[in-house]
DNA sequence: CGGGATCTTGAACTATTTCAAAAGTCGTGG
DNA sequence: CCACGACTTTTGAAATAGTTCAAGATCCCG
């Protein structure tokens, strides 16, 4: 479970930049670590799938679209989370939101390694989880409940009393994520900010007051009050 | 791929029958088959998962639950295909809509074995697959093309033509499965009728005119047609 | 300081929901 | 065999959450 491809420390998830940078390239490898910069692509959709990758360090989205553009973001991937399952041909596309570092493993090589792939059977039953959780989001949360959703699972362990988040996502995607609007999101966050219940020094920080309470709100424990 | 648990011939998801029937137990086997009747819960939220399921015959839905009753079903499950994958604690509830047949194995033996093993593998990454189809249809498409995919998904394999369908859900069903509701479900159907896409001979009984046509929908290139 | 982006806010619109009632369907029992 | 009641499905009308369109506000760099 904390079996690594690497040994990199941790990081924690980079506030977006909005300039791209440049990429180390590096073909043909089973394994290899690639440093990528802000929005690039790791892989896209209809590329074949022999590699199963980790976020080192950054933030991937994993998205898909449809034929006229829309796009649903699947998941957004943060430091230690594999990606990139899939049995023939990837379905989505996989790109960095920030200079991000990933490590790409072959498939097939992980899926001999008893270690790595236990631990990437571990990582798809947690992915089949939280794709389940994102289904329940998508088709039956309101818009306060989605965006509560989103800021509590960004702010990761904390279970309790106040944190900060420095977020690694644009309106746009939190929009592609959470099935809204970019206007809703915006709209939505100002609400949760005249209820008290998150502060927003700046438009890429949310200061939550007391993450239990975004917690509830997300469940929908909250309907019933008003 | 075509390794079974069980070898029982594959059956067609049967109509519903709105009668409840017996359930023969059988507890304490790393591995047995058991009978439901319709409407039977399989296993529910909270229950330790150790097992992994294979619907032998019937169809179970896999869902889950928000705190005030609100209901997504996750996933429809006919005949082969797997289910029940969770690390720890099952946060979904499955219960058979007919009477069904399910192959139940403990998860550990499962995994020692490598045939078996290997059918789960390819069964979580089909899961994963299927989540993520599903989420984009929830997060991004109109009521007529969630309808619309989710007929062309119940006619399973036909790819062109006509194609008749035995609906092994109910209307509600339908709604929990496609973030919509009873009314919406109706009210898409007999527009989809309308347009001459679908007939609908009686509740249960879809027929679609042209699987092609009605998959064009279902991806939302209709849209810029109108 | 100016241009281009992202983000916020407002007003009108619309797809879907909600509420309400009618129409089928099915099994039961007289 | 038909009538009754329970349930599911369909249809209608009104309400609404969220979208769309449009305009400002803000931020970020050069």
């Amino acid at each position: 479970m904390d079996a690594s491809f690497l040994l990199l420390p941790d990081a924690p998830v980079h506030a977006r930049s909005r300039k791209p940078e440049t990429v180390l390239p590096d073909e043909g490898v089973s394994m290899h670590i690639r440093r990528y910069g802000a929005r690039q692509r790791v892989y896209s959709a209809g590329d074949p799938a022999r590699t199963i990758h980790e976020v080192a360090q950054g933030c991937v989205l994993v998205s898909r679209y449809l034929g006229d553009g829309r796009r649903q973001i699947i998941d957004i991937v943060g430091p230690g989370r594999l990606f990139g399952f899939a049995s023939d041909l990837h379905h989505c596309t996989a790109e960095t939101t920030v200079a991000s570092m990933v490590c790409s493993l072959d498939r097939n090589v992980a899926l001999t390694s008893p270690a790595v792939s236990n631990r990437v059977h571990t990582a798809m039953l947690r992915e089949i989880d939280q794709l389940q959780t994102i289904a329940v989001l998508l088709g039956r949360k309101t818009a306060i409940e989605r965006v509560a959703t989103l800021l509590v699972g960004l702010c990761g362990g904390v279970e309790d009393g106040p944190a900060n988040l420095s977020l690694p996502v644009t309106r746009s995607e939190m929009a592609d994520y959470l099935g809204l609007t970019i206007e809703t999101i915006s709209r939505t966050l100002t609400r949760l900010k005249q209820s008290g219940l998150i502060g927003l020094p700046d438009a890429e920080t949310v200061r939550i007051t007391n993450v239990a309470r975004l917690h509830h709100v997300a469940c929908g424990d909250m309907g019933e009050a008003a």
